[in-house]
DNA sequence: TTGAAAGCGCTAACAT
DNA sequence: ATGTTAGCGCTTTCAA
């Protein structure tokens, strides 16, 4: 790889506006010890000239870092692309690079991404994947993140970790119990659930909504079939065929993401079972294309973009002592596939 | 934002290895000047050590420039989060990071993006949006990447542009006529276009293909109805909208992407018209959710995630001087949303 | 409040 | 083939 053009440097700015290069980068970083007069003047030849800072050699010289690591499962899953979306933005208003790099869903995997981000001295690191209810790997990398706070890093995840940082919550047990609740609210009793791994707490988290929502009615939680499998389209699928075997009075099927939703709803059209009529159906995220699959499906809405914006945000705020936590909300967006249960 | 944080130099890992801070510099780089015998006892110690190179200090020292800027119209739109995908694996192979920005399909503001990617200092440039009909800005931008190619920077777009570089080109007229070759092979005769802006080259040479699939069957290209809007979802509904209720007559909608024809089919559905027997629709790209429509959506697939991979490949390659290219290959997926019109 | 100068960690000339 | 050293452009002590 070729080095990157020469252009203007901060010496050029300094001269233009006859101050010192320590001046002028007092101006620009807005550290004080420069009068407003002056600093103004600075930033404004600055401008006028068109000069952005060379990132390599600010951060080189042991200022900000100018980019951001930002850990997803997966960026071309439509439920990180759009939290990825939000990250951007932000960024791109703050002038920072964003580094992203999937996890894989392997918190081992996840883990040396996180190291290598570190080695590669990020400033900022955005977990967007899912916690892990893996007390071993948790704490490794919790250490892992610790010890790059403690030397200056800032870091924030979206949803529930154990890593003591600054988090933005997804409402995943509010969004559990909301879709329990309107399926009940509906006359259906006989639910089951095609749920991800349970080894994240996302998908621990939205089912205790759901079986809140039963107790809440007076239904007995443990009669709730709840199949774990991949927390993708393909473990809906295969979810799917365990409940009809296994469960076949079933009426009601919460998949707990919308992918693992259509993984249910495409096999169910392949079985020609028809959605709601025999079988009501709901997810969980509401990416884009929720809308649009057929029949449009009922889901719990989060704000992917705002959890995005929101966690950068959060990020780049003057530390504090204790873990901040910004809550989101949900919204219960019913569409057609979900209706009264056959009788 | 934070410093990094501080970690193993270089000259630790000379230390350790016995040798010059110029010759593991040489050893890790890959240059030559140093026997391989000591090179890969350096490389082993560097990895027993998990010494990672500081990518600030090697741009800055003149060294290759570890930031590649992609430039897509908008990340969570799933055609360009798998070419991101794509994108994202081949740097994580090599080290680099990713700075993604958008370019919301307005060449003004993609040069702007442009322009403040090369003042970032990356070391090569990925365009992945379309390219533009427009030949002013076009040759600004051109203006702008031949600047930055002379002071080294890497170039590499997706799609046909006239920019004089390296590009990954993909089968977009064929697989229009693919399409096109398709309906008509059913018994289509009353075809219709959801096309997006005109200004974009992909539209253009979608609907080349569409064109000549008529003109292969001695039909009058002439006739067939075009409507231009918006390149998404949004703008397949207004240009369904619009065929309806100019040519009722049609029997099939060609959407010239998989985000069109979602909006073709929610507007069809609306309409309770239903597809593929009064109407049949097909799009372009295989989007991954394009399986999952209902009906299924008949689509030509591009290979979005290998393209992504193509395009970054091609821009690390070492420079030459006519701009190379790589043709992608597309494959007519036949799906549940076309048939035999009616009669 | 301002300026001069010492690095940050690395690469690449320039020696040897 | 290997080592020595001068920067890359910036931030940040330290002096004034």
């Amino acid at each position: 790889m070729p080095k990157p053009g020469s252009r203007l440097r901060l010496v050029d700015v300094a001269e233009a506006a006859g101050v010192s290069l320590a001046t002028a980068s007092r101006s620009l970083t807005g550290r004080d010890g420069v009068s407003e007069e002056v600093a103004s003047r600075v930033r404004q030849v600055a401008a006028s000239l068109g000069y952005v800072v060379n990132p390599y050699a600010r951060t080189l010289a042991g200022g900000a870092s100018s980019s951001v690591g930002l850990v997803v499962h997966q960026v071309d899953d439509p439920y990180f692309s759009e939290i990825a979306g939000g990250v951007i933005q932000v960024a791109g208003e703050r002038g920072l690079m964003v580094q992203i790099c999937h996890s894989g869903r392997d918190p081992d995997y996840e883990l040396r991404q996180i190291r290598h981000l570190i080695a590669q001295r990020v400033g900022v690191i955005i977990i967007a994947g899912s916690g892990y209810d893996d007390p071993r790997t948790e704490a490794s990398t919790k250490a892992e993140l610790t010890a790059f706070q403690s030397l200056g890093g800032r870091v924030a995840v979206i949803g529930r970790h154990a890593l003591g940082v600054d988090a933005v919550l997804p409402d995943n047990e509010a969004g559990g119990f909301a879709l329990g609740a309107h399926l009940l609210s509906l006359g259906h009793r006989r639910l089951a659930v095609a749920a991800g791994t349970g080894a994240l707490t996302t998908v621990t988290d939205r089912m205790a909504g759901v079986l809140r929502s039963l107790r809440s009615l007076g239904l007995d939680p443990s009669s709730l079939p709840v199949v774990h499998t991949d927390f993708t389209r393909e473990g809906g699928c295969r979810a799917t065929e365990q409940i009809l075997r296994d469960h076949p009075e079933t009426t009601a099927i919460i998949a707990l993401n919308d992918a693992m939703a259509m993984g249910v709803l495409s096999v169910l059209r392949g079985l020609k079972i028809s959605v709601p009529k025999k079988m009501s159906v709901v997810g969980f995220d509401d990416v884009s294309v929720a809308a649009d699959l057929a029949p449009s499906l009922t889901t719990v809405r989060l704000p992917m973009t705002d959890m995005g914006r929101m966690a950068l945000e959060l990020a780049l705020k003057p530390p504090s002592t204790r873990a901040r936590r910004r809550s989101t909300g949900h919204t219960l967006v019913v569409r057609d596939s979900t209706g009264p249960p056959r009788r």
